[in-house]
DNA sequence: GGCTGACGGTTCGAATTTGAACAACCCTGC
DNA sequence: GCAGGGTTGTTCAAATTCGAACCGTCAGCC
């Protein structure tokens, strides 16, 4: 193995303002979200996900990936969702393993009442902090960063 | 309440690159650790702070601020670390309420051990993917969502 | 001295997450 | 047809997380 390349000074910089925002971001807005709405990030992010699909539904696998948890994850908040009414599980008639996500009208209904507030709190954290080039700058380098993760990783 | 400002495509753009980034780059990091030197993640952050700490110790709650967790986790990570007997707890001469962390001798063999492999991870998924200007941006930028979010959140 | 309020860390229960194992199913090539 | 290999979604046990409650202690103040 090669000799480590340690991180220089400004390396460190983006690097631990990397995680701490990373982590603080996200337990803000979770508090955010489950005070004001009664909805954790996660149950959020599928929501929106299906919002924005065609007919508002998903299967399984497609709303898995590219998402922040694991296919057994995935599996609990959904159930999660359809205790709450939000979501209702739809079997895929084309094939007998697949199972859709869909939407349910209590669901848009919810998601239309607790964006709002998350918009308002993502732009406090993040992107009202932020002058325009850094926007871009976070947009371009961070965007590639995740194509690569996601290519790599599965 | 005022209007809600929606995000534009900018802004959108860069949501969605650091909301996935913060995902998949933690994950990788978890993922490597744990591989690598079966240590997760948030067990390698209390290692660097002690050993980047004078003397090798520091409080309980020294440790907790600024950290990724709650303090219940705290005591949960160092309860672990200490199993491991790579910290050991100490209490506080002057109040006997204070706890202090110690890395011990095989905590910082340890850590030495791991943090090739870490860093080599750390600029393959993050800092090596970024131009210098990106980096810059994000050290700035998000250096100062950090803070902000300290002071307004404790 | 004794009261009051804040602090430091742990404990507790509940919720969530993960990877591995699993069962059922699709498709391809023979 | 039908064996083999890859998919799909769930189940399971174990680990981790959080917030709230808690106990002992400190500091200021009368």
């Amino acid at each position: 193995m090669a000799e480590t390349r340690w991180l220089d000074e400004h390396e460190m910089r983006a690097w631990s303002g990397f995680l701490a925002a990373s982590a603080l971001v996200n337990r803000r807005l979770d508090q955010q979200l489950k005070d004001d709405s009664g909805l954790s990030h996660p149950q959020y992010e599928v929501l929106v996900r299906l919002s924005a699909a065609p007919g508002g539904e998903l299967r399984m696998t497609e709303l898995a990936n590219g998402l922040i948890n694991s296919k057994s994850g995935l599996t609990y908040q959904v159930t999660q969702l359809e205790k709450a009414g939000l979501v209702r599980r739809r079997s895929c008639p084309s094939d007998v393993r697949g199972v859709f996500a869909v939407l349910t009208e209590a669901g848009r209904a919810r998601l239309e009442e607790a964006a709002p507030g998350h918009v308002a709190m993502v732009r406090e954290a993040l992107i009202d902090v932020l002058t325009p080039a850094q926007l871009e700058a976070l947009a371009d380098g961070l965007g590639e960063v995740s194509r690569r993760l996601r290519e790599h990783g599965g």
